[in-house]
DNA sequence: GCCGTTTTCGGCCCGACTGTTTTCAGTCG
């Protein structure tokens, strides 16, 4: 078992020791210690191997005996004992926003209710408001809670989507004639959400031989909906595949159809339309003349397009943009912005972020901890900051391949204030302001709150703008036309925050920030070295909203950087 | 279960909000 399915273990026995009564400190010992292995650089096996997961910090004896047990034999006695005694759909509804133990066990006592669908009907049927605690109010709650979960089931979250798709394309890979196999769909567009799974293979063989080989992948439970070029395949899971296999002179316009989104595919046929083509059958013909289409770029040159960027078939408008400067790469990033340390709840130390980030080519790292009121998150108070300064002094004499710089992710408290005073903040290099609770505000206090925030002149960055949280919360109501034009006129940085579970800003809304004249910041969110692959996320949709290098805050120098910081502390 | 310049026991994060209650328990970040 991987260090993935290892932390989903751990998580789920935290879930059942706590269903079952036990000590809240026991719950959460084996909680961190997930977040701990997910956590991980390298794989599971090495770090059982070299000691350094029996070195982290939250892993003991217990623990470490779980995790090795589960990593060579996929298995573990005390999970499965418990797992025995719990009804499964009690931990299923700890995931439902709203619903802790105390409420999950109070249902299960009074309804004799162990699984979601049934939460549902009581839910409905008006009998869950008959238990003690319960009154229309979280019924409501508990069935929008509901709505988020049955979501979640049939979309995915980007990073899981392709986590999951790089294994079904190594087994579609072995599949005999298969040439190559391609994802495409919400996938290949990167998607923050991803619906269904879609592939395109290619081979040289008859497709239907290729078709009915498809039995034959690992855990299929269904296919249907075949003939002899598509098949959708139902996994054991629910997981839904779509598969379209093409010989390779079709390629072109098989992917292009595969890979677009509904709006996308229809404009460019309409165009193929008006220009004398057809795209009939995920094929391109003029007249009754098939054209070969060995690739992409020979379709959309047809018809007289560039070959457009899969992250940008979005049906935007992007037929009409013409020929569009490059878009930006994760190599274009020189800062690794907005991340956390084990000063406050991230799990690595700075030094190891700063190896980890000078390793994979950045110039600089913005070391982003929690100020003091999240306390939460283990908030620094002002003499953790001085300790985490002596060390970044340490790091930066060690490593000069990098420069850490002293950040902070400080919050916006209610009335638009950021959590330290000046005689603090001018301490830092730069600093990032975020919402960590929304508290019912309304959209006039919300952004009431952000412009208020915006006149700090030892702001620099807005983090995770509008708190969104995908599949599990909404973003905060706020009035963006007002923010960006405020955030543009003082000068701050707006983010994607990269963490998979955000990206915030919403895609959709950068090209508008940008309109604004918003310079956009690209912030990883990393809780540990595992983090670094967020920007691969942020970059995807900076990537959907057209933007280019020089769009983006990070990818100056560390001196420019500096002076964006410190333009508006002296203005 | 983990941790320790408080080291083999005792502490481990807590303030704010929500929905319910009729003074507060449960949940969240």
């Amino acid at each position: 078992m991987d260090k993935t399915g290892v932390a989903h273990v751990l998580d789920q026995y935290a879930s059942l020791l706590e269903l079952t009564g036990e000590n809240p400190f026991r719950v959460r010992a084996f909680r961190a210690a997930a977040r701990t292995v997910a956590g991980l650089a390298g794989s599971l096996g090495s770090a059982l191997e070299d000691g350094s997961l029996a070195a982290a910090r939250g892993i003991g004896p217990a623990i470490l005996e779980m995790a090795t047990h589960l990593h060579r034999t996929n298995r573990s006695e005390a999970f499965e004992t418990l797992r025995d005694r719990v009804p499964s759909g009690l931990v299923e509804m700890l995931a439902i926003s709203g619903l802790g133990v105390t409420k999950v066990k109070r249902i299960h006592e009074h309804l004799a209710i162990g699984s979601v669908s049934e939460l549902e009907a009581a839910a409905r049927d008006g009998r869950l408001a008959t238990v003690p605690g319960f009154g229309p109010k979280t019924c409501q709650n508990i069935l929008r809670g509901l709505g988020y979960l049955r979501r979640a089931s049939t979309a995915r979250l980007l990073h899981h989507a392709m986590r999951e798709a790089s294994d079904l394309q190594a087994a579609l890979e072995r599949l005999p004639g298969v040439l190559r196999v391609i994802p495409a769909g919400d996938l290949r567009r990167r998607m923050e959400i991803v619906r269904d799974l879609v592939f395109v293979i290619v081979t040289d063989v008859p497709s239907g031989d290729v078709i009915r080989h498809l039995a034959h992948v690992p855990s299929v439970d269904e296919i249907d909906g075949r003939d002899e070029r598509r098949a959708t395949l139902r996994f054991a899971g629910g997981a839904v595949v779509q598969v379209v296999v093409t010989p390779p002179v079709n390629l072109g316009a098989v992917l292009v159809q595969a890979t677009g989104n509904r709006t996308h595919v229809a404009q460019l046929a309409a165009r193929a339309a008006s220009q004398g083509f057809a795209l009939h059958g995920a094929a391109l013909w003029k007249g009754s003349a098939f054209i070969p289409t060995p690739d992409e770029a020979t379709l959309y040159h047809a018809l007289g397009l560039p070959e457009i960027p899969a992250e940008l078939r979005e049906g935007t408008g992007e037929l009409e943009w013409g020929e569009l400067p490059p878009l930006v790469e994760v190599t274009d990033l020189q800062g690794f912005l907005h991340c956390h340390t084990n000063f406050s709840d991230g799990s690595s130390t700075v030094e190891e972020l700063a190896r980890a980030c000078a390793a994979a080519g950045y110039t600089y790292l913005g070391i982003t901890d929690h100020s003091s009121v999240a306390a939460f998150a283990g908030g620094l108070r002002i003499e953790d900051l001085e300790r985490q300064w002596t060390e970044v002094d340490r790091i930066n004499d060690l490593l000069p391949s990098i420069r850490v710089l002293k950040g902070i992710e400080v919050d916006i408290l209610p009335d638009g204030r950021l959590d330290y005073g000046a005689e603090v903040l001018e301490r830092f290099d730069f600093v990032i302001g975020s919402i960590h609770e929304d508290a019912g505000h309304d959209e006039a206090q919300m952004t009431a709150r952000i412009l208020t925030a915006l006149e700090d002149p030892y702001l620099t960055i807005i983090g995770h703008p509008t708190g969104r949280q995908l599949l599990s919360r909404e973003a905060y109501p706020m009035d963006l036309a007002q923010v960006f034009e405020g955030a543009a006129r003082r000068g701050v940085a707006m983010e994607i925050n990269a963490d998979p579970h955000r990206l915030d800003l919403d895609w959709r809304v950068l090209n508008q920030a940008k309109v604004a004249g918003v310079t956009i910041s690209i912030g990883a969110d990393a809780h540990n070295v595992g983090g670094l692959e967020n920007m691969n996320y942020g970059i995807s949709m900076a990537r959907k909203a057209g933007l280019g290098p020089r769009d983006i805050l990070n990818t100056r120098s560390v001196d420019a950087f500096l002076d964006y910081a410190r333009m508006r502390r002296s203005s």
